[in-house]
RNA sequence: GCAUCCAUAGCUCAGCUGGAUAGAGCAACGGUUUUCUAAACCGUAGGUCAUAGGUUCGAAUCCUAUUGGGUGUACCA
C-alpha cells in the first residue's frame, strides 16, 4: 500500500499545492458495510484544502481513480474515502509475494540482541510464573529473530545466596542422603521439599522464641536455623570444601530437573551464566562512578547513588563493609555482558515487581555514560494469580510447571481420544500428539494475554480447546494439511489474476499479506500476543472460508481449484511459522 | 505517604501512532453433518469502555482529578 500513500502526496500537492508528510496519511481497511478495501481518512486535509471533508475527499477519490489504474471506484462517507481497488491487483501481489516460499521471511537488519530470561533459583523447582517468563523470553526472541535480529538467549542462574544455603541446612539435618536415586524424585523436586522444610521448621523455631518474650523481628533474626544458613553462606563465601561439594552436588540435581522441564517447555539458551560467578562483579563499576562523581560517599564508607533529581530516592550501591548488593552485581553484569557480546540492544524478561529496580540500574547505566545503556529494556510481565489468591513457594501453594506440563497433556490425550480422531495413529505418534496439542493449549494462553498484564490461571476453567486457544489454531492447520494431501496440491502453480474472488477470499488475501507487517509489529513492542492474535484472525477466517464453498477437492474448474489451494496453502504456512514464532508446534493432523 | 502498572459484555481477553455503529472466545439460547476433519461454521442475546472534567471535526485510546485493585518503595536477591 506504500504507492498508495505516495500518490495521495502526490494527489494533495497538485490538488491543494501542499506538501504532506506521509505519516499524516492513515490509510486502513475499509469496514465491511462499505463498498472498497481501502480507506483514507481525509479530516487532516481540511484544514488547508479549505473545504468540506466530504468534498475533500470526492477531489481526492478523484484524482486516485484518474491517476491510479488499480483504483476503480470510490465512495465517501462522512470524511471516509472508501477505494475499490482491482481484484487484480490482490491477485498479483498473492502471486507475486504471498505464494513465494519464503514469504514472511525477513532480511536481516543487521541489530545484535540478547534476551535473559528464565533466571531461576536453584532452590526449588519451577512454578507457572517461571512458565510465563520462560514462554514470553522464548518467543520474544524467536520474535526478534524473525524481525531480522540475531539474537543470543541467555539465562543468569541465581545459583548462590542464603536461600540456596536454607535447602542445602535443611537436607543435611533431615535429608539423611536422600537423593533423586534413592527417592525417585526429580532433582529439583528434592531440593524444593527441603526448602519447603526450613521454612516450617524456621517458623516453629521463631514461635518457640516468641513464647521466650522476643518480638518477631528478633525472633526471626535469633532463630538458630537461620543463623547456622548464615554461616553456611560465610563458609561457602570462604570457600570451605564440605560445603561448596553439597552445593555443587545439590545444584547438580536441579540443573538435571530443571533441563527436563525446560526440554518440555521447548525453551534453550545460546549461555548461561551464574551468579556464582558473578556476584562479585561489579565494584569496578563502583570505582568508576566514585571517579565520575556519579556515586558519592557516606561517612561510614558506603557508596550512594542521589536520584532524587530525577524522582527517585537516594540508593545504596556498596555497602560500608564494601560487599555487594543486588545492584552492585547487576551493574558489574551488564558490563561484562555488553563487553562478552557487544550487542545493541539487550532485553531483560524479568517479573513486573522489579519495575523499579531496573529503572535504577537503567539510568545508573546511562549517568555512567555507557553507550549502550539506551540499548537496554525490561520486558516486564505481570504476575500469574490463582482464583485461590497468591502462589507461595515456601508454603508449597504454587502451581509446578512440570504438574502442569502433565496434567495438560493428559487434558489433550483424553480430549483426543473422545473424539476418536486418533485410531490409526501409532502409539508414538499419538504421544507426540497429545503432547503437542497440550503445550499448545498452555503456551497459546499464556501467550495471547499482553505481557505487562496480570493473568488469571483457573486450572479448573481457563484452558479450553475451542475458540481462541492453541488446539484450534493447531486443528485449523492440520484440517489444511488434509485437505492439499487430498486434492494433490502441487506448490507454485500460479492462477490468473484475473480471477474471479469472492468478499471471503479478497479479504483472506488482505489478511494473509499483513503478516510480515505484524512481526515488525509486534517485535517492535515485545509483544507475542499481538501475533498470537494475529495468527487467530487467519485461522478463524479460514474456518469461515472452508465452510462457505463447495469441497475444493471436487472442483472441476483447475484454476479455481488451484487458487483456492493456493490460499489455503499459504494460510497453512503463515499459521506454522506464527506459532513457530511462540514456540507452539503444529501437527500435520489430528 | 510517594512511585508505578492495571480497570472494556456474567467470565477470559482483543481494540495499531486518536477515526465510521467498541470486537472475539467461553458460558446461555437456537440452527448447520448423504460432499474436502463438527476441536468447525451460522444466528440470538449480552456494553454508560470504573467515575467526572478537559483537548479535538472526532476519545476506549491523549491530559487532569477521583475511585477501586496489583506491585514497589530493604545495607534480601
Amino acid at each position: 500500500m506504500d504507492f498508495m500513500i505516495t500518490e495521495v502526496v502526490k494527489g494533495l500537492k497538485q490538488l491543494y499545492n501542499q506538501d504532506v508528510e506521509e505519516s499524516l496519511i492513515s490509510i486502513q481497511d475499509t469496514r465491511k458495510e462499505f463498498e472498497g478495501q481501502a480507506t483514507i481518512v481525509v479530516f487532516p486535509f481540511v484544514r488547508f484544502s479549505k473545504k468540506s471533508p466530504e468534498q475533500t475527499a470526492n477531489d481526492l477519490g478523484e484524482y486516485l481513480v484518474a491517476n491510479l489504474e488499480v483504483v476503480t471506484a470510490f465512495n465517501v462517507v462522512k470524511g471516509f474515502l472508501n477505494l475499490s481497488i482491482t481484484n487484480s491487483y490482490w491477485m498479483d501481489l498473492f502471486n507475486t509475494d504471498l505464494l513465494r516460499p519464503d514469504f514472511g521471511k525477513i532480511p536481516s537488519n543487521g541489530k545484535k540482541v540478547m534476551v535473559e530470561y528464565s533466571s531461576p533459583n536453584t532452590n526449588k523447582p519451577l512454578h507457572l510464573g517461571h512458565v510465563r517468563n520462560n514462554l514470553l523470553g522464548y518467543s520474544v526472541s524467536e520474535l526478534l529473530k524473525a524481525n531480522g535480529s540475531e539474537v543470543y538467549k541467555v539465562n543468569l542462574v541465581n545459583d548462590r545466596g542464603i536461600h540456596i544455603c536454607k535447602s542445602m541446612l535443611a537436607w543435611q539435618k533431615w535429608g539423611e542422603q536422600e537423593t533423586p536415586e534413592s527417592s525417585g524424585l526429580k532433582g529439583d523436586h528434592l531440593v524444593g521439599k527441603y526448602y519447603v522444610i526450613f521454612d516450617k521448621e524456621y517458623k516453629k523455631e521463631i514461635e518457640a522464641l516468641k513464647l521466650t518474650g522476643q518480638t518477631e523481628e528478633e525472633a526471626k533474626k535469633n532463630a538458630p536455623l537461620i543463623r547456622e544458613a548464615q554461616a553456611m553462606l560465610l563458609a561457602w563465601e570462604n570457600g570451605d570444601e564440605g560445603v561448596i561439594s553439597l552445593w555443587k552436588r545439590m545444584n547438580g540435581w536441579v540443573y538435571d530437573g530443571f533441563a527436563v522441564t525446560y526440554k518440555n517447555l521447548g525453551v534453550d539458551f545460546d549461555k548461561y551464566y551464574y551468579e556464582s560467578n558473578t556476584y562479585l562483579l561489579g565494584k569496578d563499576t563502583v570505582d568508576e562512578g566514585l571517579e565520575k562523581g556519579v556515586f558519592f560517599k557516606k561517612e561510614d564508607g558506603s557508596v550512594w547513588i542521589d536520584l532524587t533529581a530525577d524522582g527517585l530516592d537516594q540508593k545504596l550501591v556498596l555497602r560500608a563493609d564494601g560487599t555487594s548488593v543486588y545492584i552492585t552485581q547487576d551493574l558489574g553484569t551488564a558490563q561484562m555482558k555488553f563487553d562478552d557480546f557487544g550487542m545493541d540492544e539487550s532485553i531483560y524478561v524479568v517479573g513486573n515487581e522489579q519495575d523499579y529496580h531496573f529503572k535504577v540500574l537503567f539510568l545508573i547505566l546511562d549517568k555512567l555514560g555507557k553507550s549502550w545503556a539506551k540499548g537496554l529494556y525490561h520486558l516486564s510481565y505481570g504476575m500469574v494469580d490463582l482464583p485461590s489468591g497468591k502462589m507461595k513457594s515456601r508454603e508449597g501453594t504454587v502451581v509446578d510447571a512440570d504438574d502442569l506440563i502433565a496434567e495438560m497433556v493428559a487434558t489433550a490425550k483424553q480430549k483426543t481420544e473422545a473424539l476418536g480422531k486418533v485410531d490409526n495413529f501409532s502409539e508414538e505418534e499419538k504421544e507426540s500428539l497429545y503432547y503437542k496439542i497440550g503445550m499448545g493449549a498452555l503456551k497459546y494462553f499464556l501467550l495471547k494475554v499482553e505481557p505487562k498484564k496480570r493473568l488469571l490461571f483457573d486450572p479448573a476453567e481457563s484452558i479450553d480447546f475451542q475458540g481462541n486457544t492453541g488446539p484450534f489454531i493447531q486443528y485449523t492447520h492440520a484440517r489444511i494439511k488434509s485437505l492439499l494431501s487430498k486434492a494433490g496440491f502441487t506448490a507454485g502453480v500460479l492462477v490468473d489474476n484475473q480471477i474471479e474472488l469472492s468478499a471471503t477470499e479478497l479479504e483472506m488475501i488482505i489478511l494473509l499479506a499483513k503478516y510480515p507487517a505484524e512481526i515488525a509489529a509486534a517485535a517492535k513492542t515485545f509483544s507475542p500476543a499481538s501475533l498470537a492474535n494475529y495468527i487467530y484472525e487467519v485461522a478463524k477466517m479460514f474456518n469461515k472460508f472452508y465452510h462457505e464453498i463447495p469441497p475444493i477437492v471436487k472442483e472441476e474448474n483447475e484454476q479455481l481449484k488451484q487458487h483456492r489451494l493456493n490460499l489455503s496453502w499459504v494460510t497453512a504456512n503463515v499459521i506454522k511459522d506464527g506459532m513457530r514464532i511462540l514456540g507452539i508446534e503444529v501437527p500435520e493432523r489430528m
